[in-house]
DNA sequence: CGAACTGGTCTTAAAATAGGACTAGACAGG
DNA sequence: CCTGTCTAGTCCTATTTTAAGACCAGTTCG
């Protein structure tokens, strides 16, 4: 009875939730981020059991989405970085954040939330078209399985 | 030991994953999108034990993400429909699409995409600047509690 | 050198999950 | 209008996952 896998599912989603999908390791990720780098960073921040701190660090190590890297202070001790398989999940972490901001606050409620370089805060995410016009879920359609290419 | 929640965070990634942050929320999600309504069609395509399933569905209605309607066969079953708040989902299922699709498909297998009304694959989702450039990662910063407005 | 910090491992109890047996009401066919 | 099947669940059990904290070896600080 263990926990479903989607490991090998066809749908990119499915895949992607197999990977990333669980209670702590967006969590983590936004955190890295954030600029945390420590286990003991990480560990505080999230107040997250070590056990399940340290299985899922490794698991994201093996997923490719940190790296483990000399620590930037000149101690022996390791950090975790994220890789560009890890900095690719933004688009992720942003949709959520966006969604969690539009619908699971009171009104006045306060909350972080995102800015740009000049300290404006972000827009939303679109999906761009080819005439310019943003696409919603009405526009798209899955096809199911990609013919096998190249 | 009840598993950690994070409803009251002030971060807002950190809420949206409490409340559709499991294995199964977003693949039901994912499949409404596809036009699966009935309790039975989600059971089939996801090979989820019902239990789970009937768990996970009425926390989606009371999340206000799914709503309950008249089936519309003019049967007197029930259906499951995606509300405005399930729509705003979207974005975050199609980021986990996009990333999934980069990086957890060997070169040449199979997977399932998304296309626009026209037949065509879309593009990558983009966080729009003022100057019209795309913000990265590294040209956002998240500040940490919003002053309380309104 | 000794104390505290770092980054873990191990153990335990409670909670979540998978899988399947069972069931009440809806529906379709004869 | 009777019967068999379908639908949408509930309930039970075995197993896995999680939370929480005790413990520990190597590192750094004073």
């Amino acid at each position: 009875m263990q926990r479903t896998g989607f490991a090998k599912a066809e749908c990119p989603v499915a895949r992607a939730l197999d990977a990333i999908g669980d209670w702590w390791s967006l969590l983590i990720v936004r955190d890295a981020f954030d600029g945390l780098r420590r286990f003991g960073d990480f560990q505080r921040n999230l107040g997250i059991a070590k056990g399940m701190l340290t299985a899922r660090l490794r698991k994201l190590v093996e997923t490719g989405v940190l790296e483990q890297v000399a620590a930037s202070d000149g101690s022996a001790y390791l950090e975790y970085a994220l890789t560009k398989r890890g900095h690719d999940l933004f688009p992720i972490v942003v949709s959520l954040r966006q969604w969690g901001e539009a619908h699971l606050y009171a009104r006045g409620e306060p909350h972080s939330v995102l800015l740009d370089h000049a300290g404006q805060a972000v827009g939303q995410l679109v999906l761009p078209s080819k005439n310019g016009k943003p696409l919603s879920w009405a526009d798209t359609k899955v096809r199911k399985v990609a013919a096998r290419r190249r």
